[in-house]
RNA sequence: GGUCCCAUGGUCAAGCGGUUAAGACGUAGCCCUCUCACGGCUGAAUCAGGGGUUCGAGUCCCCUUGGGAUCACCA
């Protein structure tokens, strides 16, 4: 067969040659050890935290070697594609800052010269190599029907496992250019197909930077390379462009590992050079029945990293998690480096966990509770002010008129050498301080000791004096002692009984009609910010 | 069904032939204390099971079990 012919027949109105192109893609000029890694997306919806989970890997990687990390967009499935996703992907980038060294904005601006950065601009590129495969009789068209979406995969998986077939060389590899050039006249569509050399018995071994060296079948399959439509497929995609762009490791979900064979045999017929690859375990999620699977947007709200700028938590926060989760060195490193940035932690490759981690959100609370109490409380005002902005409109208003009350409040035991730790995202301050911001609604007291409490209260009255933390505390203590309260601890404690409590429970009830509740950070702190006005209006409402 | 991956407390995990099997989150208790939080201290809790190899196995090999992935003109 004249193969030189048939490319010929295939692709009449190619643009470029491999040649051409491979002049527009020089090798990238890298210093030693520089490594290039990628985020490549396909844009069918919002991004997904397993998505980034791989960002934080590649990020590390590319900027712990001096290198690079792109933004690449594979848009090849017009039919899952969704409208603005791929913007979605970029926004969420930088909103972690993680804006790649290059990208594409579609329509507004591309950063680097490796570009087009969404694969359906560069069709023209796998359909000169798929003519130069098929040039060298490496490759072939293949007009027959296509399996096409779940139910037609189903069907044919299930046809197969039954009768145990494992044929995957396909037929139209023994077709003549004579049958070829009546096809085309009826103006059938085609595929380019991979001819395998593979049987799919024989083992290879293949290379995995985490497990290292692992043994899977050689490919066998007559694997598609371009769509009817010329779209390339996902594997195709992956070895032109991961070798144009100069990715030197490759970073994707372990789900990768099967076809792990097919691309390396794609790499060899085109002569490519394998890049590195890292598969990266999935993230996972414990279910009720107790077992764990993989995190999954239609059940997990954490899923979709929208939650997180949502719910308030800091970016920070859920890079550091992330980095935790992806290598085992890095909380050692975080503790003995507490105050380094993050970017200077020497992250490899070789730590990254090989088991499926589950997300746990309460290990990230505790880390955004430690990050949060570092901040001061104008960046914390001015972070709640944008979360604000973003998320609960309703509070925008408010938080712009009384910035200095506002800022006071969440100064409550910060700035100190051993900051408070309740907040953790910043959809929880009104909650959490909801007594700074209006009087209880409830007071949380048993109904047995309402008289005790009113009592204190109305006594309480002629006892308030703010003016020093000293004087209103000894003043509580005398109150105290007036009404039958011990000012001892100790003595309480040998004797509860000769006392209607301890200095305590007057505190609790006093903390009870301010704020609603049994517990809050310093009563003192708290009646200064309210001011002594608000104070007494509070107790007026009880008694 | 074929192929592959994974297996240390509830969770994340250190360990890479000899350890009293780290640490963190969570949890229980104590201390500090006007409560809570913070902080400090203490505790409970782990090598999936079975065979080998070895003087010695969480560590190496095999099997079993369990969990997961994949087998599209989807990525």
């Amino acid at each position: 067969m004249d193969y030189k012919k048939l490319s010929e027949l295939l692709f009449p109105n190619n643009k470029f040659t491999v040649e051409e192109i491979e002049k527009k893609y020089p090798k990238r000029k890298l210093k030693n050890c520089a490594e290039v890694t990628r985020f490549a997306p396909s844009p069918t919806g919002f991004m997904h935290i397993g998505g980034f989970f791989q960002c934080v890997i590649d990020r590390n990687i590319a900027k712990r070697s001096g290198g690079v990390f792109y933004l690449r967009i594979e848009d090849t499935d017009k039919k899952r594609e969704l409208i603005g996703a791929s913007t979605i992907i970029l926004e969420t980038l930088k909103r972690y800052g993680y804006l790649p060294d290059e990208y594409e904005e579609k329509g507004v601006k591309v950063v680097g010269n490796y570009g087009p950065y969404f694969q359906s601009e560069r069709e023209e590129i796998y359909k000169a190599y798929a003519k130069k495969l098929v040039a060298e009789g490496k490759a072939f068209p293949c007009f027959c029907r296509k399996t096409e979406g779940l139910n037609d995969v189903k069907e044919k998986r299930e046809k197969m496992f039954s009768l145990g077939i494992t044929e995957d060389k396909d037929v139209c590899r023994n077709l003549t250019i004579e049958q070829i050039e009546e096809y085309l006249k009826d103006g059938k569509t085609f595929a380019i197909k991979l001819k395998s050399k593979g049987n799919g018995q024989n083992k290879i071994k293949v290379h995995d930077v985490l497990k290292g060296e692992l043994e899977i079948q050689e490919n066998g399959e007559d694997a598609v390379l371009l769509k009817s439509d010329f779209m390339p497929t996902y594997a195709f995609a992956h070895a032109v462009d991961d070798f144009l762009m100069g990715t030197t490791t490759v970073v994707r979900g372990e789900e990768w590992i099967p076809s792990y064979p097919l691309h390396i045999e794609i790499h060899e017929a085109l002569g490519f050079p394998l890049p590195k690859y890292i598969h990266t375990p999935l993230i996972n999620k414990i279910r009720e029945n107790g077992g764990k699977t993989k995190i999954s947007k239609r059940i997990d709200a954490e899923a979709d990293m929208r939650f997180f700028a949502r719910e308030g938590y800091e970016p920070e926060a859920l890079i550091e998690y992330l980095t935790n989760l992806a290598n085992s060195k890095f909380e050692g490193w975080r503790k003995e480096n507490p105050d380094k940035s993050i970017d200077e932690f020497p992250f490899d490759g070789f730590n990254i966990t090989a088991n499926r981690p589950v997300f746990d959100i309460l290990k990230l609370n505790d880390i955004s509770k430690d990050i949060i109490s570092k901040y001061t409380a104008e960046a914390c005002y001015q972070k709640l002010l944008a979360w604000a902005e973003e998320f609960s409109e309703e509070n925008v208003d408010y938080l712009k008129k009384d910035k200095e009350y506002v800022v006071k409040v969440l100064n409550i035991d910060r700035e100190k050498p051993k900051p408070r730790k309740d907040v953790y995202k910043w959809s929880m301050v009104f909650d959490t301080f909801d007594y700074m911001f209006s009087a209880p609604k409830k007071y949380q007291i048993d109904e047995i000791e309402r008289r005790k409490f009113e009592e204190v209260l109305r006594a309480y009255k002629k006892y308030l004096d703010l003016s020093d933390k000293t004087v209103w505390f000894d003043k509580i203590k005398e109150m105290a002692g007036v009404l039958g309260y011990a000012t001892d601890n100790k003595l309480y404690k040998q004797n509860p009984n000769a006392y209607k409590g301890n200095v305590a429970k007057v505190c609790e009830f006093i903390r009870v009609a301010i704020t609603g509740h049994k517990d809050s950070p310093d009563l003192y702190e708290i009646m200064t910010i309210l001011g002594e006005d608000k104070v007494r209006e509070r107790i007026s409402l009880i008694v």
